[in-house]
DNA sequence: GCGTTATCCTACCTGTGCGGTAGGAGTTTC
DNA sequence: GAAACTCCTACCGCACAGGTAGGATAACGC
């Protein structure tokens, strides 16, 4: 397994507050016997996508969670980074924020870097690139037979 | 981290089995002090990618390893497949040898698939894509002289 | 004000797999 | 026959995943 289930849970908690959409806050209860997950463990998710900006909390009674911003503005690369941490496919290869790719072992004693850069770097992009073009907009938005009552959200 | 010290190091003695051409076997001893890597260890590679058709071995006295095929037709997804084993996301996407991808969940107590399983296909896809445009061959071809297809995997 | 419903925070627990070591048995060459 | 290899199984410490537990804090309804 490539991402661990704090990705796969963090992701699916933005996607449910992204399809109720509304500004009433859901809370980590509900969502957890909706989406069948411990809610003990959920608040640790929601922690660090608190922490990270994506949702906004509201404490006490009638109190819960909603998205800090626009669905369609919120890309998976960010959901991801905030709950998994930097996303690097192996231990060699750390990505700036500005997209440069580097080799942490570039230029040990003289040697040249990984002779597997090429191939870790490629991997790196694709995966960033995946997660950057996917929007949370997309994850509610189903491509086809869905017509309940969420083509509201944006 | 998405990959472990695996495949890393396995694909590094690939590389360098690939670099190396010949049909004189090197052993294990050899690759791991050229890339500083622990030979003990290797060992449990080097049995992975035997066992996956990936080398060849020969016991004794001036043995060692060597490309079992051309570096060519290798993958680096077969190489990683070998090492990590299946290549998924998250727990509940899996993919069929035939490309398909499928989430486990699906179905589950008539509620819908993951609300995320659109994400982790994409991203599923990104990486297996990658790993398999790119082979053994790419590695070893020095920077300056590539000169076959740089088709650019988007 | 008081109980209820929530988030928040810290600590703890258990299993698994990573990264690596150890030691030996089997094979081939010189 | 000794040296140089692969091969195989077992073990070991550690970090982290995947939770659980329990309390402090904050807002609401009455």
């Amino acid at each position: 397994m490539i991402f661990s289930t704090k990705a796969e849970y963090g992701v699916r908690v933005m996607a449910h507050l992204a399809k109720a959409g509304g500004d009433d806050p859901i809370s980590l209860a509900a969502i957890a016997e909706a989406e069948g997950l411990p809610v003990a463990y959920l608040e640790h998710l929601a922690a660090r996508l608190r922490k990270a900006g994506l949702v906004q909390s509201r404490r006490g009674a009638r109190g819960g969670y909603t998205l800090a911003r626009d669905p369609g503005s919120i890309t998976m690369a960010e959901v991801v980074r905030a709950l998994e941490g930097d996303i690097a496919p192996v231990e060699c290869i750390t990505a700036g924020a500005d997209g440069s790719v580097v080799c942490t072992r570039e230029g040990e004693a003289g040697h040249e870097p990984c002779a597997s850069k090429l191939l870790w770097t490629r991997v790196q992009g694709s995966i960033v690139r995946a997660l950057t073009d996917t929007t949370l907009a997309d994850l509610v938005r189903p491509a086809t037979t869905r017509k309940r009552k969420e083509t509201l959200t944006v």
